[in-house]
RNA sequence: GGUGCCAUACCCAAGUGGCUAGGGAGCGGUCUGCAAAACCGUCAACCCCGGUUCGAAUCCGGGUGGCACCUCCA
């Protein structure tokens, strides 16, 4: 299976190929757990998550890091503004500490709840600060560092290609002046280590050759990335927030403190979700949903995967309720019209050897249309297409269909062997639900007896107080509307 | 001020020069007492103006509109 990738290293497509032969080293930004994830930032993972399963599918092994970051960072380049942890643990009375464990939990728990895989490692920022200092040392001694009242500095000026990567005019770049220069030499220098305040003591500090204090923004990735894949890695992964500056200056360090060895090879970064208004979700602009907003909506998390799966990674996607009761109910029928498939595949098999089922040329067809799906930039959407065409092509058998359907899933990700757990039942007094099940039992002695009208009229007076009655072979069921 | 991205039917969304994307909603039908589900069928689009070409949603130029990044952010 061939594979192209949109590398944002050069802006296009290019064929891929890993630096050693049959495994991949794939970095993605994580989060920073001051606070819960909203389903933007999850649309993220959800995307690398579809690339790490299409390279399995490709026959790759995937070291895959994510990692968490627990360190509070200030929120400009000076002294302003708060660190995140801090706020975060001021804002629940809770220390910086019980704040990291308790949004990273929660993170995980999503992680779980979208079905995506787990990660080769989780680090966490707090327990690579001695390879976050190294790093700094590393580039100390090459000469890129200088030292200010607040904190050691990466020098942009000793590192001509700095605004390469992201298509930066230095010259050009401060105009909008939003960046306070401080003691820097440059407006695009950053922090490398920040020296803590001499008139308090931070929440979370450690000891350096410079001094107590904290790392810089960036300098995590660089460390944590080296030290669990390697100092070139094949894929880095991130929103495309993320190119200007935290990319930018994860490739001015890295390959400065290794004398010019490139840091990654491949540069994948996922759009954002925007909201209706044309907005980008954002925590910091205030309200923002979660995953558990969803489900406390009736939606399952894998709702929400198949809707991410149907836009492309490079692409926004609107969020709005009716997109995501749109992606919910092809979801749902999606899954209905592959049950009695993976039911013929899997009796079909019985006792068998999957040898014994050699593709058909249909067979063959579909699977070459997915693989190429896959192979251009991780096209899922049009994946999603050919799978949805694939469930309804009258030309192959139910167990050819079931068996295509069940090994696609693999990329997919969307658990369709498994049956889609019933939604929580909505919560009803108990004297409405007696009432209602009085109403259910009077119409379904009225169909018993064949009276026709009386259960229609009562079906009415059910539907006047929003709930629906479905009728199944083990008799009527009911719910409310929506 | 700089840089980049986007515009496809009622909605979401693939598609980078000729070949029905797909889904949701709608409409018609089959099947069910009626519904629901399922299945079958159906509908419609390429922001505007030029250009290149035998042929443009796709390439080029110019508009218009929207967004993002340059501050922590997926």
């Amino acid at each position: 299976m061939k594979l192209s990738l949109h590398n944002t290293l050069g802006r296009r497509l290019q064929s891929f190929e890993p630096l050693h032969p049959g495994v991949v080293g794939m970095y993605c930004c994580g989060p920073t757990v001051y606070h819960y994830a909203h389903i933007g930032n999850l649309r993220t993972y959800v995307n690398e998550d579809f690339l790490r399963r299409s390279l399995e599918y490709a026959g790759y092994r995937v070291n895959h890091v994510v990692n968490i970051t627990d360190v509070g960072h200030l929120t400009s380049d000076s002294d302003e503004g708060d660190d995140k942890m801090e706020k975060g643990a001021a804002r629940e009375g809770r220390t910086v500490w019980e704040i990291a464990a308790h949004y990273t939990n929660a993170f995980l728990l999503d992680w779980q709840r979208l079905n995506l895989l787990q990660p080769s490692h989780w680090p966490k920022a707090t327990d690579y600060i001695a390879q976050q200092i190294q790093l700094v040392q590393e580039l100390e001694s090459r000469g890129f560092v200088y030292r200010t009242s607040d904190g050691l500095y990466f020098d942009t000026e000793k590192f001509p290609a700095y605004g390469d990567f992201a298509g930066l005019r230095l010259d050009k770049l401060m105009a909008g002046v939003r960046v306070e220069l401080g003691d820097k030499k440059n407006p695009s220098d950053f922090a490398l280590w920040k020296f803590s305040p001499v008139d308090k003591r931070r929440a979370m500090e450690w000891d350096s050759p410079w001094g107590v204090g904290f790392p810089g923004w960036h300098a995590e990735c660089s460390a944590m990335s080296t030290a669990l894949i390697g100092r070139t890695l094949d894929i880095h992964c991130g929103g495309t927030d993320h190119i200007r500056v935290h990319h930018t200056n994860e490739i001015a360090q890295s390959e400065c403190a290794h004398d010019g060895e490139p840091f990654a090879r491949f540069w994948i970064h996922n759009e954002f979700l925007k909201t209706e208004d044309s907005d980008k979700m954002s925590k910091s602009s205030g309200e923002f949903l979660t995953l558990q907003v969803l489900i406390d909506r009736g939606f399952h998390a894998l709702d929400y995967r198949y809707f991410c799966a149907t836009a492309h990674y490079r692409k926004f996607l609107t969020f709005s309720w009716p997109n995501l009761e749109a992606a919910r109910d092809a979801h749902r029928a999606f899954r209905r019209r592959l049950k009695p498939l993976l039911d013929a595949w899997n009796g079909s098999r019985q006792g068998e050897t999957d040898s014994v089922h050699e593709f058909s040329e249909g067979q063959k067809g579909w699977q070459a249309q997915f693989e190429e799906a896959l192979g251009q930039d991780v096209n899922i959407p049009k994946a999603l297409g050919i799978a949805q065409s694939l469930a309804r092509d009258g030309n192959l058998t139910e167990a050819q269909r079931g068996r295509l359907l069940l090994d696609w899933d693999a990329v997919l990700g969307l658990d369709l062997a498994q049956d889609l757990p019933d939604p929580p039942p909505a919560i009803v007094d108990a004297d409405q639900s007696a009432h209602i099940d009085a109403l259910v039992a009077a119409r379904t002695q009225a169909r018993e007896s064949k009276d026709w009208p009386e259960a229609d009229r009562i079906r009415k007076l059910l539907a006047d107080l929003q709930v629906v009655v479905t009728d199944t072979p083990t008799g009527p069921v009911w719910a409310f509307k929506g």
